[in-house]
RNA sequence: GUGACCGUAGCUCAGUUGGUUAGAGCACCUGGUUGUGGUCCAGGGGGUCGGGGGUUCGAAUCCCCUCGGUCACCCCA
């Protein structure tokens, strides 16, 4: 019987947990300096919890099982229900602005592919009870943090930012009304996907004939700087600040936080379910090779639902596999993800083998990463190569000499000797 | 869940129109050059050719099923 993880999971080796701690550290170190606090939740919950917010149909999208209890319970394919659960049960006693970021991992049951696993871990940062369009700004900020901080730059990557109120406005003065609005908004989000005919089909549903459905697709594909909102104004006929007002509140937050060159508008994103409420974004690779780094955006009620009072909310989402994908394409990963150990001991005589574990207990009391070799040769040659290989920086040889060792750093290549008991000071400067 | 392509050592692959004990490089392990590092030399472990069934005297090679991977659709919370 040959055993083999399931579809869509990883084994994590030596060298891939190394990787996924280097991101998680990334994303804890960036939410910690922005003002987020960690929170978690169970790995699974009730089912119930995610029929809530996305209805009967996410069902079959989950890893669910029923538990001896007849309990209905699934594994998380998301975080915000969770978050959303914890929010609601302690929102009168939780200090405001609630600022909160977590590293779940999640599981969808869906058919892997480029950029999408069945288990990914998943940076999720949210503010509650702050309104627009600060709050907003500052989500946006914290992810642009995120990507400056793994090396990447705006012209690799892009921030792209609509607002449910702005196309809203434009569907419905190009005659969209409100009750197909929702209909409408799966339209423009399908409109690469669908045929031609089966496009214009669906917008004479909506009461579009076709110069006014081309007029408006072409506005959706165009993408505009985010200095430059007036450009998008004249684009979508509206001259007129009210119509775009949350835009362009959110402009002058973007611009104030000094990272307006990382985002542009389009007002294409559409963002899947129905919940959310105002500004929504995501975050591309700018050739489009990859798919969306990162997604989020405004969802106001939906505390509410979850049987919490009224209180506004934003957040994102940003999974480690795009993100790994778009870090090889553009080279971003360090040549040196994993800890790298301070010190190597190794032994160059028979006599000094019984030194080793004296020298080597001493050195990890006080605080330092020290491997030794664990070969029973004295070729000082093929130790100081595991040394190296170990990507150590500094090799200790022990010899016959009972008080003093070489110190050599394996960088410079320099060496030197070093009494016993100064090792740790020696290699601490 | 639907469709298309793919599947040989840990990794990258070779394997002649189906023919005898399935190979290379890298990686890993051991030893040597009688104490200074990503060299060099020698040796070694590791694959029931994803798995199962079928065709054939004979299958890594042809056919079917299944599992897994990749890509598109669905979905993207």
């Amino acid at each position: 019987m040959r055993l083999q993880a399931p579809k869509g999971t990883r084994d994590f080796y030596p060298d891939d947990c190394a990787w996924r701690s280097y991101l998680l550290d990334a994303w804890r170190r960036v939410s910690v300096r922005n003002g987020f606090e960690q929170v978690d939740g169970p790995i699974f919950e009730t089912l119930d919890l995610y029929k809530v917010k996305s209805g009967e149909g996410i069902v079959s999208e989950l890893f669910h099982f029923t538990d001896r209890g007849e309990r209905e319970l699934a594994i998380r394919p998301e975080f915000t229900p969770t978050l959303a659960r914890m929010v609601a049960e302690k929102a009168s006693s939780l200090p405001r602005p609630i600022k909160w970021f977590c590293t779940p991992n999640l599981c969808r049951a869906e058919r892997p592919q480029r950029g999408r696993l069945r288990e990914f871990w998943q940076w999720n940062i949210d503010i509650l009870g702050l309104e627009p369009p600060l709050a907003d700004a500052e989500c946006i900020f914290t992810a642009i943090d995120l990507l400056a901080e793994l090396g990447l730059t705006p012209e690799q990557v892009r921030v792209r930012i609509s607002h449910r109120a702005t196309v809203k406005h434009i569907l419905s003065r190009i005659g969209v009304s409100d009750d197909k609005m929702l209909d409408a908004f799966n339209l423009l989000d399908r409109r690469d996907k669908v045929p031609p005919d089966e496009f214009t089909k669906g917008a004479a549903a909506l009461g579009l004939d076709e110069p006014t459905v081309a007029r408006f697709d072409q506005t959706c594909r165009r993408r505009y700087d985010a200095n430059d909102l007036a450009h998008l104004r004249r684009s979508i006929g509206m001259e007129d600040d009210s119509d775009t007002d949350e835009l362009g509140a959110l402009n002058e937050q973007l611009k104030a936080f000094g990272v307006a060159d990382w985002c542009e508008y389009d007002l294409g994103i559409v963002r899947g379910l129905a919940y959310y409420t105002g500004t929504v974004f995501e975050v591309h690779e700018v050739s489009g090779a990859e798919r969306a780094m990162a997604g989020g955006g405004r969802y106001d009620q939906l505390i509410e639902l979850f049987g919490g009072p009224s209180m506004p909310a934003v957040g994102l989402g940003m999974g480690d596999v795009v993100l790994t994908n778009v870090l090889i394409d553009k080279k971003l990963i360090p040549s040196q993800y994993a800890p790298r150990p301070d010190a190597f001991v190794l032994a160059a005589s028979e006599g000094a083998v019984a030194q080793l574990p004296g020298v080597v207990a001493s050195l990890r009391r006080s605080g330092l990463h020290v491997r030794m070799s664990y070969k029973a040769t004295r070729n000082v040659g093929k130790l100081l190569k595991d040394a190296s290989g170990c990507k150590a920086r500094y090799a200790i040889i022990l010899s016959d000499d009972t008080d003093a060792a070489q110190l050599k750093c394996l960088d410079t290549g320099e060496q030197r000797d070093v009494a016993i008991t100064q090792l740790a000071k020696e290699m601490k400067q």
